[in-house]
DNA sequence: GGTGGCCGTGAATACGTATTCGCGGCCGTG
DNA sequence: CACGGCCGCGAATACGTATTCACGGCCACC
């Protein structure tokens, strides 16, 4: 059984294979009578374009790539892969856009990502998550014009489409929340100080504390490894200064200083309030449970999939980039 | 800049595009000078072939499909997926194939998963998530004699390539693995009757107890809901019989006969002894960590892709059902 | 030295679609 | 009635690759 194409239909149809095409592309001025045919013979027989042969002609593929510099294995284990995943695929299918993925550190992988997405019309365009800081690759994408987003790459250039996490408004809303609250004394455990991330976060606690009128003291600032022991000691130390909260910039941070704020019988909320980042899945299963700033991830990725595709459909789009406002999920903890 | 093609390589190196075909397609029989000017152009250059094109001269596209039958929040929330679709992806990169995806449960989504992807040549196979028992599409893909695996489906048609967890090796290692450790008494908590997980588990557990010579009372059997309400059910029925272990299941089910066991003064493990199913994320938190059969879901994605590609490249290939054994996570409650 | 065979290569073609071009017929107008 | 313009449609072509076919040249063998 052959696939049924526009040459057969026309000859079923008694036309030639460009008025099928015609017909098949909404054109108008076509006789009705050979319109019905034809639409007679699809609806019966179930015609579907040869996608490659379109794509060939058109030089369109309606496809957009996803690209995850990340081990497989990472990609298995963090949520926030599938979530964006997710994401995607529902507004690529949206503007009948499919999805094609991509996963690997490796540098196999990384050629294969390039070389074969790239060139060869497989794809349209391209989302990239956690591109390196000065990539080679992102730098021939943008030579030859080729469409791509960037998620989760801090360094602001304003010439490359980006779609990332507002992690200033996202501190500045926990900080915020703990001042509506009432607290007055508020620390902040921040972490690695050459990461975007904690610059900008701490910089959302700067801006909550000037909001309100509150004094920024650089004593009330911590910096912490990642991690629970990282949270710990940061905590230790900051206990000295007698804050009435505590903002982490990391949920794994926040259940260190959680565990030593239990330690040291400080009551949480009562003496401290305590505000996580992330919203990680193990959050609302703290004792007490742990107020947390949400990442939307699903929205970034939604918006990296629509601009994208605006992109691939008006090419003189001029590059933007997102900020995607975090939410607050209020729990016990604060 | 326009793309490179072999067209433009034939006139740089005084060739026919044939001839640059050949070399390329690793050809022999051509001159060795010619041979060295190409591949000197195309290592200057750059080139990569134009997939469409190849594609509709080769009738292929060298890219799988998998489909998964949920919603896109579903999927974004089950790490099953995510951890499935990793090592599809790996397995399909070691091949040289690229994967696409699409996960929808509504009508339109399905239609654009059928119509798009399989006749229009964007895939040459398709994995199957889930599918529905008796699928027309299916039906459709097996008549046009499409390359397809299905995954997570229990009806055991022998004319079908399917991969599946080994339900009842699973639930006879978990009944095994009590027995061994001297448990006389095994009660079973099972789910709803009419799915086939139930009745192939339940099947492993009597298994289990022929093995070792133990006689099989329906008595010891109770029949639970899903989720963590059901099992505390069945936990106080099956409580009566004096049970010194419990096989569970899933690992809600056994959740909530921990949470019964513990209220009614039961010591786990020293009094009765307790297996989930599925090595949920929480099993390492529950108080004692749950011992839990683990779904091996990175093979099961990795020998779909694996049989899916080996069809597509032999056609002749007769189709298997493939059984993936589950591993046993031994933790504090048994 | 003539003939048969082999080897390297270019010309031609096919894959299925979308689009350009031009032709023939019809209608309307002067 | 003649002519110009428009409309519907088929012929031709392009997209880039892989493959078939046939041809010319060379060598070997009789």
């Amino acid at each position: 059984m052959k696939p049924l194409t526009q040459k057969r239909i026309a000859e079923l149809a008694n036309v030639s294979q460009p008025t099928v095409s015609r017909v098949l592309g909404g054109d108008t001025g076509v006789d009705p009578a050979a319109r019905d045919r034809i639409l007679e013979i699809v609806k019966e027989n179930g015609y579907q374009p040869h996608a490659q042969a379109r794509g060939l002609r058109t030089q369109k593929s309606d496809t957009i790539g996803l690209a995850v510099r990340r081990t497989r294995k990472d990609f298995a284990r963090d949520p926030f892969y599938a979530e964006l995943m997710a994401a995607v695929m529902d507004r690529a299918a949206a503007h009948g856009y499919h999805l094609s993925v991509s996963a690997s550190r490796s540098a196999e992988g990384e050629r294969l990502f390039y070389d074969s997405l790239f060139i060869s019309n497989r794809i349209d365009g391209l989302i990239i998550l956690e591109s390196l800081e000065h990539d080679e690759r992102i730098e021939r994408l943008r030579e030859h014009d080729f469409p791509f987003v960037l998620i989760g790459r801090y360094d602001g250039s304003r010439d490359v489409f980006s779609v990332n996490n507002d992690n200033v408004g996202g501190a500045r809303l926990a900080t915020r929340h703990l001042i509506d609250s009432g607290r007055k004394r508020i620390a902040y455990i921040s972490g690695p100080p050459d990461l975007t991330v904690s610059q900008d976060r701490l910089t959302g606690y700067r801006l909550a504390l000037e909001d309100a009128g509150l004094p920024y003291e650089a004593s009330m600032v911590a910096v912490a490894d990642f991690g629970e022991q990282g949270g710990r000691a940061a905590a230790r130390r900051i206990l000295a200064q007698k804050p009435d909260a505590i903002v982490a910039i990391d949920d794994l941070i926040g259940l260190g200083a959680l565990a030593t704020l239990k330690e040291r019988g400080v009551r949480v909320p009562d003496d401290v309030a305590l505000v996580g980042f992330n919203d990680s899945l193990f959050c609302p299963h703290t004792d007490p449970p742990l107020t947390s700033v949400r990442v939307n991830v699903n929205e970034i990725g939604a918006r990296a999939a629509e601009v994208l595709i605006a992109r691939i459909e008006d090419s003189e789009l001029a590059p933007m980039q997102i900020l995607v406002p975090c939410d607050l999920m209020v729990r016990a903890s604060s």
